[in-house]
DNA sequence: GTCTATAAACAGATAGAC
DNA sequence: GTCTATCTGTTTATAGAC
């Protein structure tokens, strides 16, 4: 018990987890996962026995990274202002520190649907918390209404949305790597702002 | 000349759009393109050279289906407000039409993103005349300051997203085909609502 | 133009030495 | 556990008959 296994199999995981998100499944080739692993080819069949189960192993770990984050937040029991800019916020960072997930996880899921069968677990409690707080705020007369599946569509989208487009926006608006990092970095500021302003009473 | 060409050629090609956009240029095979058009796999080379030449030719194809439709809203001389209503509903309908064609766009373009440079004209004038648009509103009182890039981010982020993540947010939502049409119906009114009143003043 | 048959290259997986 | 060498199936692409 090292704590942190440096051994082979952390690495070939790495390795795999860089290429398949990078190229997804049918992008990908056995021989370049064991290139970037600096190790053979035959030995990540060694480990994982083949591609498929190789790459589950990776999908798995990627959607424990993607999902529970923002579940987790919308659960929590704290004021709806207050989730909607924790859930900016974190989901952004993450995905500042890993660019590709996003693309990779949805165009997976799209190859097949089924996959999230599995690995996913039921969020409809998520809507009805928050549907139950925004029956509340408008009771009180502080928001408009509006049904929370698009409330929290809306939130997602403007978060992950600008990182599955960023070649495009970035030709779209003329910018260069740096500009466009510094574009996101303003969007944990302006999505909840746009969101807040726009459910927000005039009282 | 008889106007439609429903020749070989054509069959191929519809084939193949159906093909790549569900698949991606990795996951299809030629042979699955030839079975879709009901030939043989021999004519897509006599007719397309190679699997390269035949996917560009889809792929500049899809990318005019994608871009110009908002490109030419953005830049058209109407009221703010009205291109907002005019994008949100145009391209909630044209994905409607075409399922597949985000996830693929989105997927094909991060895995070369040069691909991009030679199929895109300029849109940077698109963001100035929104920009000069937003600060005639800001001036005159109607509406709060916001970035002509952040307002359209938001604007294409909540419109497209959302059939992105379809399978995501069936199975979060517990919404079975349909509904979730529904669900994709209603953002049509949603999504100007909800831009429109995050920048409007209480004038 | 359209087909069948086949070449040529590739990619996943395994055998077996060390 | 790790390597080299190789097998096997697949996939793009071409040759050549009709």
């Amino acid at each position: 018990m090292t704590g942190i296994d440096t051994n082979t199999e952390q690495l070939i995981f790495k390795a795999a987890r860089k290429i398949f998100t990078q190229k997804g499944f049918d992008g990908a080739r056995m021989q370049e996962i064991a290139n970037e692993a600096g190790i053979n080819k035959a030995l990540l069949h060694y480990y994982f026995r083949s591609k498929d189960k190789l790459f589950e192993a990776i999908f798995k770990e990627v959607l424990n990274t993607v999902f529970p984050k923002i579940i987790s937040v919308l659960m929590s029991p704290i004021p709806l202002i207050q989730k909607i800019e924790q859930v900016s916020v974190n989901y952004i960072e993450m995905l500042k520190q890993n660019p590709d997930i996003a693309v990779f996880v949805f165009h997976e899921i799209s190859r097949n649907p089924l996959r999230m069968v599995g690995n996913f677990k039921n969020a409809g409690a998520d809507f009805e918390i928050v549907g139950r707080q925004l029956e509340a705020e408008v009771q009180a007369g502080n928001i408009i209404p509006i049904k929370a599946e698009h409330l929290i569509a809306n939130l997602i989208s403007m978060c992950v949305f600008p990182f599955i487009a960023k070649p495009v926006f970035m030709g779209m608006m003329g910018m260069d790597n740096d500009a466009y990092m510094r574009f996101i970095e303003e969007r944990k500021q302006v999505i909840p702002q746009t969101i807040i302003s726009s459910i927000k009473t005039n009282k």
